[in-house]
DNA sequence: TATTGTAAGATTGGATCCAATTCAGTTTGG
DNA sequence: CCAAACTGAATTGGATCCAATCTTACAATA
């Protein structure tokens, strides 16, 4: 979800506290993560305009921190600037979704071997950490957004072994582009059931070190998603 | 090469004719591009350290579409920034090479394939513009910067009938990252020769539409590639 | 009426100036 | 003699102000 944002040092340790642990962040950092939160949480709808003035008033910054932020979100696919027209934050169409989401599918499986291949125990327990912690979000009720955000670090603990960081950056850019889609067919009870049922395979498999039969659920799990997706978006375009 | 960089609106005519073509280009992209020239022509080497205020007072601009240029060349790949440390060319290990050229190689075949699927007899006429481009520059002795250029304009055409933007725009910052080490493998004349050769070949696969022929081909392409300069990065970390 | 031209407001791009952080060299205390 | 602390310049991050561009509304003309 963050996509590598630099200037959090660590957690934000939002207390005032003596000798102050760390909490330095660039200005643009913050402002980059306000608006991709918002943009994920789905508050800024596709083709919403973002004008810098009134973000900087809003966040009582001036507007070049929300310059280079839209810059940031920009790469990271969140918003389209155009010259003297300011950002929009970007709609997907249904091909943009299956063009995305294809190149997903030609990498995850693929770097999922990879990962296995390398694995340790630890990274093993990373994952079933992870997988965990998506379960108990949904047993809570966790809001969409939560949900996406475990719902990726269990994509990122699988792939994350395989130790190919540039890969990862792609993959990571994907995803941000079609996630916030994700969230509105990932929000019914059923379509929950079936992730985390999904998820459970994944790891077994994954835990296994069963290279062939995680790379093909894998490539199951993204393609359905896909399918729902692209189907959705196309019936909003029809309809 | 240009990565998608806004701001010019078609060819910068360079004489100050009447009614001037359209030559609007915003200060932030002309920066950009030229340190990204810069970097991809060898100028500034991996580890190089990028000053604001020297590429501020070279290009005779101030340091505000410096700094934003330098947040498009690091989505591209080509710099690294730092809070408060300022911007690097980024280097290339050779396990990122790898890293990078294998994406590729799980994202280019596919692609072909999906271009072949739906390119037409202009698309085709268009992969063979871009190759007689390149073997005449190759027979003209251009620079390397120039070669590359060429040599990713026709894997360009290869790639574009597609219709897949999101994913090409995904292989050309792989191809941007490692683009410049490139230059070092093409210059030698037998490498040349070779490259030629392969580009031909792909050309007649892909005239006869013949998918499976054409993605061999093109794995091969790429794996050769990678494998030289992996092998070139590894003897300069040794040595 | 449809189209073109024009002017005012809104919005973004860029320059200049100030603040915060890093870094290199030096000093100080052990 | 060495490590830690300090001090200054160098450098980046951010704020404020000005310039260039776009947008919208309205008027003029065919």
């Amino acid at each position: 979800m963050d996509g590598g944002r630099r200037g959090a040092e660590g957690q934000q340790g939002q207390r005032p506290v003596a000798a102050s642990p760390l909490r330095r962040q660039t200005v643009t950092a913050m402002v980059a993560d306000h608006i991709a939160g918002k943009i994920i949480g789905g508050e800024y709808p596709g083709g919403h305009q973002i004008r810098q003035e009134a973000i900087a008033a809003e966040l009582g910054v001036s507007r070049i921190p929300v310059r280079e932020a839209l810059l940031q979100l920009e790469a990271d696919g969140l918003v389209v600037i155009r010259t003297h027209r300011g950002a929009v934050v970007s709609e997907l169409s249904a091909e943009d979704a299956v063009d995305l989401f294809e190149a997903r599918l030609q990498l995850e499986p693929f770097l999922v071997g990879k990962a296995i291949e390398r694995v340790s125990d630890g990274g093993i327990a990373e994952v079933e950490t992870s997988m965990r912690a998506y379960e108990r979000a949904i047993a809570r009720g966790d809001d969409p957004k939560e949900l996406s955000r475990l719902n990726w670090a269990f994509h990122t603990a699988l792939l994350e072994p395989a130790g190919r960081p540039r890969s990862m950056a792609v993959v990571q850019t994907l995803f941000n582009s079609a996630d916030r889609y994700l969230r509105l067919q990932i929000e019914p009870a059923k379509a929950q059931a079936k992730a985390l049922r999904e998820h459970r395979e994944l790891f077994e498999a994954f835990r296994r070190r069963d290279a062939a039969e995680t790379a093909r659920l894998l490539t199951r799990h993204i393609a359905d998603a896909a399918g729902e997706i692209v189907a959705q978006l196309r019936h909003e375009a029809a309809g």
